[in-house]
DNA sequence: TGAGTCACG
DNA sequence: ACGTACGTGACTCAC
């Protein structure tokens, strides 16, 4: 006997939205009913093992009840938006899992499953719904499995429990419904009769006709019920009962479970970022190298002899580095992974013998290395006297090129769902290469990797390596300074506000000021939590002297903590250089971020804390800085990717962008541009590049969102190039999926097409921004190689320390301060071929406040 | 761990 | 009508 999986499609979604916490993707994207629907249909599977399987649904249109009876279903609430977005997505993914969907205009998904259950040959059928009609379908070729309070929870029922489980038997739920009605289907039943009457009455009496055949035996008070509503109570009974003869047309062979999944049932999970679905059986062999996993599980360890032949057969090898541990594998000619410990010698090889095998594969310059995380990698070697000289491969930065998710590259997540297990990073490394370089290829980006990602991972390590020289007896003297002007400033808040309290906390301080000093406030956030942001304070600042005292508190407390403590233990005490970290892989835009420390955001906007800046030193006598950052650039690319008439010609003729602006946004002649109108048509540009709304600018400029949205007009009006240039990428994002740059380099935008206004706003945002920063991101990057390039070839020894986004600093030797800065400017300016001129301004200094 | 705040381009 | 600027990282508080 074969055996049938019928699945309630539309309620075990509706169970499972409800059981799971609300889990979204990183964009916002609701997943967690898909996610529990998923999790559940994978455990049936795997439970009831069915030789068939069809998900039923409901469709909006109305069914042969509603013809009946206008009322049916007239009391449901409709789907919570949360849960209606996520229908398409599961039958996209029930689609690709090839799990065969059934839906029939006019009927409901019980009447489908109700007719399936009964329609092939020499099957059993299971029911799987949160729905207790299907009750009326148990009979001896059909269980019902009710879900529980959770999903994962089912409750069996069939023909030999049932009774003993519900009370009554399967052929009288119809008649149960006619007398006590259903509230949720708005099935009206008999008036007063509940469900206690309902089943006594059942029990006495076994059908509806039964009941109404002995109205006599009943009391006074229930048979006039009965009676009175007795043409409903046959309705109801109609309503009730699952029709099991809808004509359908279901191949039995479309029905079959295909398992294991393929490659796009992969995609798709890591994109609703189901990581924990990720079970490698569950999915086809396909293209994996199936080799190296063999070989691991038969060698794990290394041995003197395992080492060198691997030694002598890998020149394509893949590595990874993981608590203490080496493992390798190779794709050549023997097959094979293996894993050397460093410290504890295992299957007999020496630290020595260890050591030898690793400088054997790494400063080979004939082999090549496939790693995740080449700069990090690097950096480990270093530490142990190992140079990295084999070319490398790094399949983060070709994850972060091909499949850009936003979430956090660690090792083990990226190998989930390959055949690998931990004990073998480096087989999942070597899958991963296979699996992403021919989408490199496929997506054009193999020159973006090949001629920029991958040099600059050399020049970042570089980069780091060097590191930045700090002066720490300056850094003393700030830090007391520092403390000074917070004591100074707390004590004065103290005084004002009558107590002591910690004026670092929020919640305190908003109680202080908006409470017990009562000063004017505008409720914000959930929880009537009160706002004490600086731009909030600043606006209160003329209204109680307790309001700048807290702002001066809060402006050296950040200095102090962020710049000087935070720095402290990031120090190296015996060179006095701080070394940060690039993350090459973080961003959406393809910028760098810099963390521990962060050197990308050190003061620079306000005059007191810009002085931090003189921290930041040459590396001793005979050094100094030079900075160099471009003008506008992202302005610039944005009258490149238009072709704006108007902007081009501006920056070739060297005008003020800004004053244009302002000339055009308020109509007066370019000599009389006022220095305030020049700031708002500055806020402007600004905000063009962040996708502009008249409410965003508004809050920038602190005006009317009215007036704001009126400069917007008026931009867009002379700049017609840039509306239609703003317009295009946003249809290429709704009709892609994505947006470039300059290089190719794509963001995927999946809240682009949400149904959530806010959502999908910001999705447009990002697609108006994200050319533009990542084309400047793009332009730097090819500078930064090439700068290196240029240093190496001319055998100056000057180092490129930091990158600030459009900002380049490069500690160098007094006697070569010329030609860097001569490098500098010519191949930043360089780096693209624009329609305009790329401008980068050179500043040198003893520091960093100097230099800029 | 998340929210609030604030430093940068 | 909706409720907002784009992209980061670090520190602090409070749960």
């Amino acid at each position: 006997m074969k055996k049938l999986v019928l699945i309630d499609g539309n309620s075990l979604l509706n169970r499972a939205f409800y059981a799971t916490r609300l889990l979204t993707t990183k964009s916002g994207m609701p997943t967690n009913a898909v996610f529990g629907f998923v999790k559940l249909l994978l455990k049936i599977v795997s439970d009831q093992q069915p030789d068939r399987l069809i998900v039923a649904f409901d469709l909006k249109a109305p069914t042969f009840r509603h013809k009946m009876y206008d009322g049916y279903k007239a009391t449901r609430k409709p789907m919570p938006d949360d849960l209606a977005v996520q229908v398409g997505t599961l039958k996209a993914l029930l689609r690709s899992m090839n799990i065969a969907m059934c839906e029939k205009e006019g009927f409901e998904a019980d009447d489908i499953i109700g007719t399936l259950s009964h329609k092939f040959e020499d099957t059993k059928s299971i029911v799987i719904t949160g729905d207790r009609d299907a009750y009326q379908l148990v009979d001896e070729r059909t269980d019902v499995y009710l879900t529980k309070t959770g999903v994962s929870e089912l409750l069996k029922l069939d023909k030999d429990n049932f009774y003993a489980s519900v009370g009554y038997r399967p052929e009288q739920v119809t008649d149960l419904k006619a007398l006590m009605g259903d509230s949720s289907d708005n099935i009206p039943g008999v008036a007063g009769v509940g469900e206690k009457t309902a089943t006594a009455l059942l029990a006495q009496y076994g059908t509806l006709d039964g009941v109404y055949g002995h109205l006599a035996e009943v009391s006074p008070t229930l048979r006039a019920k009965l009676e009175r509503d007795k043409d409903l109570a046959y309705l109801s009974k109609r309503l009730a009962t699952i029709d099991r003869d809808v004509p359908l047309d279901v191949n039995e062979e479309d029905c079959l479970v295909r398992m294991p999944f393929s490659e796009e049932v992969r995609t798709q999970f890591i994109q609703l970022e189901f990581t924990s679905l990720l079970k490698p059986e569950l999915f086809a062999e396909g293209d994996r190298p199936a080799a190296p996993v063999q070989a691991v599980r038969a060698e794990p360890l290394a041995t003197e002899d395992a080492l060198a032949a691997f030694a002598q057969s890998a020149s394509v090898f893949s590595a990874a580095y993981l608590n203490g541990t080496w493992s390798f594998s190779a794709d050549g000619e023997t097959e094979r992974a293996l894993t050397v410990r460093r410290t504890l010698i295992d299957g007999g090889v020496s630290a020595d013998q260890a050591e030898g095998f690793l400088r054997s594969l790494f400063e080979d310059e004939a082999r090549t290395a496939v790693v995740y995380g080449y700069k990090d990698m690097r950096h480990a070697l270093a530490r142990e006297g190992i140079a990295f000289r084999a070319k490398a491969e790094d399949v983060s930065i070709l994850k972060y090129l091909v499949d850009y998710t936003g979430k956090d590259d660690d090792l083990l997540l990226a190998l989930q769902g390959t055949p690998c297990g931990s004990e073998a990073p480096a087989c999942g490394v070597w899958y991963l290469y296979g699996a992403l370089l021919p989408r490199l290829q496929e997506e054009g980006l193999a020159p973006l990797y090949r001629d920029v990602e991958l040099p600059l991972a050399d020049v970042l390590f570089s980069m780091e390596e060097s590191g930045v020289k700090v002066d720490t007896a300056a850094s003393a003297l700030f830090e007391k300074r520092y403390r000074d002007e917070i004591a100074a400033a707390a004590e004065a808040v103290y005084a004002a506000a009558g107590e002591r309290f910690n004026i670092n906390s929020p919640l305190q301080l908003g109680n202080i000021l908006f409470e017990k000093l009562g000063l004017p406030a505008p409720k914000k956030g959930k929880r009537g939590a009160y706002s004490t942001s600086a731009d909030i304070l600043e606006k209160l600042a003329g209204e109680h002297e307790i309001v700048r005292d807290v702002l001066r508190c809060r402006h050296y407390q950040k200095l102090l903590s962020t710049y000087i403590d935070g720095f402290k233990p990031l120090i190296d005490k015996k060179t006095g250089l701080v070394h940060t970290t690039f993350n090459q892989v973080q961003t959406s835009t393809g910028r760098l971020s810099s963390a521990n420390p962060n050197l990308q955001n050190i003061p620079v906007r306000d005059d007191d804390g810009r002085e931090l800046r003189k921290l930041f030193v040459a590396r001793g006598e005979g050094r100094v800085l030079v900075d160099a950052d471009y003008s506008q650039i992202e302005l610039r690319l944005l009258a490149h990717f238009s072709g704006c008439k108007e902007l081009i010609e501006a920056y070739n003729a060297g005008q003020d962008i800004h004053a244009l602006t302002a000339s055009q946004v308020f109509g007066v002649p370019i000599g009389s541009v006022t220095p305030a109108q020049r700031r708002a048509a500055k806020a402007v540009n600004f905000g063009i590049i962040y996708g502009i709304s008249d409410f965003g600018l508004a809050s920038n400029l602190h005006i009317p969102a009215k007036e704001a949205g009126e400069y917007i007009r008026r931009y867009f009006e002379r700049y017609s190039d840039v509306k239609k240039y703003m317009d295009e990428n946003v249809a290429h994002a709704h009709k892609y999926g994505y947006v470039s740059t300059l290089l190719g380099r794509k963001r995927v935008i999946r809240e682009i097409n949400s149904s959530n206004f806010n959502i999908r706003s910001f999705g447009e945002r990002a697609a108006m921004n994200m050319p533009l920063q990542g084309s400047s991101a793009d332009i730097i990057k090819v500078a930064m190689v090439n700068i290196h390039r240029r240093m190496k070839e001319e055998k100056l020894r000057s180092q490129l320390i930091l990158q600030v986004h459009d900002e380049l600093l490069i500690d160098a030797f007094e006697e070569e301060k010329d030609r860097v800065t001569e490098i500098l400017r010519y191949e930043m300016e360089h780096a693209a071929a624009l329609r305009v001129p790329l401008v980068a301004e050179v500043h040198c200094g003893k520091n960093w406040y100097e230099a800029k």
